[in-house]
DNA sequence: AATGAATGAGCTTTCATTCAT
DNA sequence: AATGAATGAAAGCTCATTCAT
């Protein structure tokens, strides 16, 4: 699921002159292609030539592997529903402490996917589309939200019966939970708008961290 | 503020309930228009003549007003920029004591505008076209963000100063105070979540306030 | 006739504040003002909303003067078509001596008009239109070319009978006289090729006339 | 010099007579429809669609092959570009004795293409689209007219040097030597004025040639 | 399997013409 | 008589999709 983004054509396309390309390789390296060039200027305005050219084939390879533009968009955010939901829900479900350790982990994950920006690409391009592609976030929604969000739900639930954080709603705890990195994402991508010194994730999931733990810390007896 | 997408029919200055129409209110109206449909579908499934339509004049009207497509989203963008932005950076600025009451104040006008749908039309518009209107976002941007910003963040500096609250980076404080709001709308808008219950906004506000001021307080000594 | 460009709205609109224009002027400043832009940027090119500015009224006063785009060529074709050809054709039946001195007496005229850039704007008007109005060029054909046309063969016919000029086939000697003229507008016109020294004309017609006067010179005996 | 407008269809190299067609002959095939369009009715009334149907293509097709319709026109002058202006040129530098025999030749080829009606139709639509497409006339004049007419006028030069002919201006013979012709394919193609006798090409240029030579013979002493 | 020339529906934009005022 | 806002047909151009090779 990582590498959604990572081989779109290397370089030179005929760099390997005896070793066809695994066959299967195709279709990834064109939604690679697709996939780049929607986040970067739009799904309208990204021609299905550009996607070919991107991926080193022709335009009429494109429709070997899809029927058509809108299938193309589809099929990204079907390659990107995989496991990832599925471990995240295990994770969850599986879990039993206090949510930091917990949380903590997830947060190295998600600045690592942050840094790489990869899988980041496709909850985006839902994002930018979601007007005009309802069926995306609709699906999305549907595979990758619902999904996990219960057992996050549960986990809150379960560290609140048993007293690691204070009662407050578990649903809109997810909100404060993921809010701040969600609009931070948003700042940077569409305004631009990055903190002046360097490390700013860093900073970033510090200050956030510190702020929503002891927000949802127990309060203390007087 | 609440003028950034007023009714243009507002402050009738003389009567005529049926006539009048012409000329004055007729770029407003398209503006209206084009707006619904661009956030209803997206700008490029919008088409010049929909818009007019649903403006009530003809596809040759709209060139009337406004000099190409394009020139829509930015007149839309630039009729949103109004006072808004000044308003709330003054208050920002004149302010000195615990954030709370003011921000709860804000709170309150952010819930009146989520409910009314009107002013979050923009901003929302401007996430989803960003990719293929980078020009939008830049200027939302200058002229939104980056003048806001600085006042908030100030804001926070002095109640940190002051001991209201305790010492975090304050540029990140803000995604802190406005991710969770911003995550909400996002999650109801494009995936259509919306939690079960019918008040969620209440509920978000009640939650989400109740963690960050608790998560911003001074740490109390032992 | 030569008032064709002469008034086409002397700079002050509204210096006669009591006197209105007389009625009868509209239509004339409309069709001087039609006429100019047509010959700066071509029929198709100029639209109607120019052509009423620039005579000073609106677009909708030109529909009440004209009933389409294509009547304004259509009456300049026939405002030009007034006594010029008349006058020419009289002179040319009422002559009987050697050709030179009426030739060089219209030569004189020509140059003129050719120096104020007024009559020759219509026939300059028809060679471009000519493919997409042939009505023009018809109508500009029949009432002005093919009236001119046989009095200045008849004259010159009558000239070879009078041994004035030796015997050539007259229908062709008008080319003769006329084409070096002709070319001369259009290369200076459409190529701006003109001549270094300043007063080309008097070159052109010195020059033409010589060659063409000698060149018809009946033939000397040895 | 016969080359302007070949015909797209020459030189086929491997038979197929069939299919072939692809590819190679398409771009002069839509020149060749979209000049005998535009001389017909003029660059304004002519559809892209109507030069991709007499082509024997489909709309798109043209805009395969060219940007623009104005990148058409630009084309066609272009590709009338040929040879031609070096061919007369070097003819003209070459030659030293009498203008008669040199100019006879000429005349031979000019009428050729005026029979054909080919290379004299990139100049014809020059001439009616001049006005709306200024940069046309420029780069027909700078490259073709700009590049014979110094040539023509030193050989006249050489002429008059040589007692060849009498002194006369060269820059203005120049328009009594090409004036009349020019002229007889104006009346003709614009005016419909064709005399009435069949071979009027043959007595123009009897006429013309006579009347020319005989006004340029160098005065003889008494 | 792969190509890329060709298609044509669909969209933006222009502007002659109309008509309420 | 005069205006200029409004109309909508018409045309240029794009690009997803097809298909002969």
């Amino acid at each position: 699921m990582t590498d959604a983004i990572q081989n779109p054509n290397d370089a030179d396309p005929k760099a390997a002159p005896k070793f066809r390309r695994r066959k299967d390789a195709r279709p990834d390296e064109i939604l690679d292609a697709a996939l780049r060039l929607f986040v970067e200027q739009g799904f309208a305005k990204t021609r299905v030539e550009d996607i070919a050219t991107r991926a080193g084939v022709s335009k009429g390879a494109v429709y070997l592997y899809f029927p058509s533009k809108d299938a193309l968009i589809e099929a990204l955010v079907d390659r990107a529903l995989g496991g990832m939901a599925d471990e995240i829900g295990a994770a969850m479900r599986a879990y039993n402490g206090h949510p930091r350790p917990l949380l903590e982990r997830f947060a190295g994950v998600v600045r690592h996917h942050l840094e790489q920006n990869d899988v980041i690409a496709v909850p985006k391009l839902i994002i930018h589309e979601a007007p005009s592609q309802p069926q995306l976030a609709r699906i999305y929604g549907e595979r990758v939200i619902n999904k996990v969000m219960p057992d996050v739900i549960a986990m809150f639930s379960r560290a609140m019966d048993a007293g690691h954080i204070r009662r407050l709603d578990p649903e809109m705890l997810v909100r404060s939970m993921l809010g701040p990195v969600f609009l931070h994402i948003i700042l940077s991508d569409i305004f631009g708008i990055v903190p002046e010194r360097g490390l700013s994730l860093d900073l970033l999931f510090e200050t956030h961290l510190s702020v929503f733990f002891a927000g949802i810390e127990p309060v203390k007896e007087a």
